[in-house]
DNA sequence: CTGTTAGCGCTTTCAT
DNA sequence: ATGAAAGCGCTAACAG
């Protein structure tokens, strides 16, 4: 797009869409002296007043009168670089007086190395997500990467191989792929750019970063086994989910190894998806005693389906939520919960796809811990056989 | 950081804090023909197999033989270039036989634009950013542009000037703040930078966007009032968050004006902080009979302590939300809200930056539409007088 | 101990 | 109708 096409369309739509209260025009800004070093840490006071541009490094060669690959070595600390201590000094003193930042542009291109990953997640409502986003984000800050998210659109969900043009433009240096549906079928696409699937496997294999899923229905199953319940539903997203699937296949086996009945129920991942689901079983007859709910925006249906009907929660059914949120605690009956590793699920998301990034051949990583049952009021004895 | 000491960090990390399983090595990918054009939107087969390095305009001339100035005014479609028909196509066909893609890096490094924007967040975790969110990434998708998401630690909120590092190292073209708190202090250091105050007011004036929270309490204070109601609470964060200081302000001039009694109540905007001053306002007796509840996480603490105390909604007291979410047309009486047009507000304040950046001296937006209100159970006649 | 040189991939003015 | 050349800000191999 142009430049100036692009202007006349955010021109038009500004106006469109919004109502415009002109307050008073901007006043210029006022200067002041020194400031600091490099990095996102970067605190106190800037280095000069106005729109100045930034300063560079051949600025501040000039000023203290070497060459710019002197100060660029300095700067970059190179171990192999003998200099006088003095120059050293100024060449420091001039950097943080002009308030100089590396260009990241300049840097990358030279370095074929942009220090940004892409981040692509299915839609940004779960809460689930923004734990996931925040435990990501707050790794890459720290060893120096930014994070750009790209909201996967849910209805028409592009194939991952759809964002490798993010690479391929030197915008990013990877990918990390939170896209939730397990297309099985390989995607040639994505294979050629550094990329790590996030909470799902990938066809690849070695180069997905999941939770244990079956750990944590384990721990749900074995907290309602042991106050006497011995049939359970799982109640969960679409069967071409990835996380979906692995919890299905473990709640049947670890139902099985104990005798217990399982029935899965598969329905959209909404308060709509789960009230109907709910909805249908109760009209269906005999219920399962314990339910174990996938997520969140389901588990409000449920519980208003069982209240709709008269089923008391854990009077007569037991509830236990795979997604964890402060607000489960202060519901009308406080809803069981387990909680999952989220943040530490993004932040070796991060990790992986660095190695992967810098050419490591890597391993699957598989993130247990912490993850622990949170117990709260929806969980009680199972109700004595109807 | 050096390359070197990143990697070993990362490794430790990595084992540290997971567990890691090791799945079969890589296979390498299967090649393929032909390919599309640029941007975002392109789809389709690769071009190339393997990790060949990314196909540059000097390639594509290179196998026309024409001179890259050349191929690069075709593809950027120059408007006052002449060529032979022939030629055009030959290069339009390299191009897509190549695959090419622009290296956003060097295009930026030479426009002195990145086609980026940092949109700083204060936390994840409440359902209204990420609607906003959601609108912000759309519309900046749609105009080109990128997003990097940086959440703001909530502990030590960071002024919105240590953002401007993104600027100044050239990783971002401006900055879409929307770091809730109102620290009327000019910060000077932002200045320098392009920036837009997202559902705040900044202190320069000329270049927030914000929500109509005055017609959104006006919405409520009518409703309520249409059913009788006469004292009204408006339960909000704290004092300081500039959304909040607005409904405030609003919350007063409304009620005066009809001649109702407002009562303001500040309080963390968590569950914990609406249960907290719900029970004291319970334990100090004589409640208004309609809440105005500003943030969803609020709600359910408020919902629960009345829940708890005994006083049914909306049979005596009723309650409406400032945010709205489908999941509370599910909870046990379902609650009245207030949808604000956040993904209009996340779309204005981009266009708003984009006009910023390209020097335009703006006024501030509001956003009013779509505004309506959501009714649903929590708000009823006002309970007779006690 | 420090400067020179040669680009990274792209845009753009000025010459043909 | 197209090419040459300069240069964005930075790094790194190679000279002195």
């Amino acid at each position: 797009m142009s430049p100036a096409k692009r202007r006349m369309r955010t021109a038009d739509r500004a106006a469109q869409v919004t109502s415009t209260e002109v307050t008073e025009p901007e006043t210029p800004p006022a200067g002041a002296p020194p400031a600091k070093l490099t990095g996102p840490a970067a605190t106190g006071t800037r280095p000069a007043a106005g729109s100045r541009r930034a300063s560079r490094l051949v600025d501040i060669a000039d000023a203290v009168g070497v060459h710019v690959s002197t100060v660029s070595r300095v700067l970059n600390g190179d171990p192999r670089l003998s200099i006088r201590q003095e120059t050293l000094e100024r060449i420091l003193d001039a950097a943080r007086t002009q308030g100089y930042r590396p260009n990241a542009l300049a840097q990358a291109l030279k370095r074929d190395r942009t220090g940004a990953f892409a981040f692509v997640i299915p839609l940004l409502r779960n809460p689930i997500w923004v734990r996931l986003q925040r435990g990501a984000l707050q790794r890459a800050a720290e060893l120096g990467y930014a994070v750009m998210i790209m909201e996967e659109p849910t209805e028409a969900a592009k194939p991952p191989g759809a964002y490798r043009y993010l690479v391929e433009e030197s915008r990013a240096d990877g990918l990390l792929l939170a896209t939730a549906l397990r297309t099985n079928k390989d995607d040639p696409a994505v294979r050629e750019v550094p990329h790590v699937y996030v909470n799902r496997r990938g066809p690849e294999r070695g180069n997905d970063v999941v939770m244990d899923e079956a750990g944590a229905v384990g721990l749900f199953v074995d907290h309602v086994a042991s106050l006497g319940h011995r049939s359970v539903v799982l109640i969960d997203g679409p069967r071409d989910v990835d996380t979906v699937h692995r919890r299905v296949a473990a709640a049947r086996r670890h139902c099985a190894s104990r005798g217990m009945s399982a029935a899965i129920r598969h329905a959209p991942a909404t308060e709509e998806g789960g009230w109907d689901v709910t909805r249908r079983m109760l009209r269906a007859g005999k219920l399962p005693t314990a339910f174990g709910v996938g997520s969140i925006n389901q588990l409000f249906g449920v519980l208003a389906a069982l209240r709709d009907a008269g089923a008391p929660v854990p009077g007569e059914v037991s509830v236990v939520s795979f997604d964890e949120d402060e607000c489960l605690a202060f519901l009308e009956v406080p809803v069981t919960s387990v909680s999952m590793p989220l943040a530490e699920l993004g932040a070796a998301a991060v990790d992986a796809l660095i190695s992967r990034v810098e050419g490591a051949r890597t391993a699957g990583v598989l993130v247990r811990e912490p993850m622990f049952l949170v117990p709260r009021a929806s969980v009680g004895p199972a109700a004595g056989p109807r």
